[in-house]
DNA sequence: GTAATTTCGGATAAAAAAGTCCTATTTTAA
DNA sequence: TTAAAATAGGACTTTTTTATCCGAAATTAC
């Protein structure tokens, strides 16, 4: 069991904090992120064609091409990798998986549970993949010139 | 994906909260529980077995037997439950996966996730089947021989 | 234009998790 | 003593997740 996320999305993850710090060498191809991820390249370029699929990278066929972010790196935050490869239901279902837990008719622990997910859910989101670029300062929105 | 816990250990705190409340009754069969819980008789038969070994509950075969808990509901933390089905592994590893992650060359979420995780993990210490039972007042520890 | 390189996408394989089945053993009620 | 009811435990099956393979299509460098 990984610790929040399917190995997928933390995958994704890892390939698209990479990809943000050398954005600025054009692609990336499948190939290179699996050598630096050190894991499977088709198991990644699955990932990536998922991501492609829901906007967050483009891709680029043929020689010279591979992927890069779709937007800037202050664009996408961590959630918007989670929904779209795990879904939201981590931050929603109940922590011990109880049929008929809901806020009217909350399982033992729901109270306990909802105050930390909800502290999860607000890093998640508030969370961009520019806040992980080495040397540039937090929340820095850099001349659009120069991306 | 579960939320945190597999399967196996949500069905396990399910049980084992069911077996809480009903303490006083003699021991719970697997059938009475399953039906409770909805799930298979089977899967919850291997469960409990895993919760006999670990001294978590204890076992009775035979014609009125069934499973109770080893001590004290007061006694027996979430901690203890999930350490023994899942592991410890969701309180220490890396929130993304991230394979040379420490506390000394950190992942780019580490110093985020870090302080939740403890809170997570206090949480699970410090609470204990006790505190789900219907109509006893939260940390009261009842009188040895009424139980 | 051609060859090399890369993604796309379907099919398949392997591993892990979840769930089922069956028989042996234990215990007790009658 | 016997039959019924219950756990113990091994083997097996199914489902989900993770991982791999391969041919087709696209793009670019030359």
């Amino acid at each position: 069991m990984t610790v929040l996320f399917s190995k997928k999305c933390e995958y994704a993850l890892q390939a698209l904090l990479f990809m943000a710090e050398y954005r600025h060498e054009g692609p990336l191809s499948a190939e290179r992120i699996a050598t630096h991820l050190d894991i499977p390249k088709e198991f990644i370029s699955k990932i990536l064609q998922s991501l492609t699929k829901s906007n967050i990278v483009i891709s680029q066929r043929g020689k010279a091409g591979g992927f890069r972010l779709a937007r800037l790196p202050e664009k996408i935050s961590l959630m918007d990798v989670v929904e779209n490869i795990d879904g939201l239901g981590v931050f929603s279902d109940c922590l011990i998986g109880h049929p008929s837990c809901n806020p009217e008719a909350p399982c033992p622990l729901h109270h306990s549970w909802a105050p930390l997910r909800s502290q999860l859910k607000h890093l998640m989101e508030k969370t961009h993949l520019g806040n992980f670029i080495p040397g540039q300062t937090l929340n820095q929105l850099p001349d659009e010139t120069t991306v």
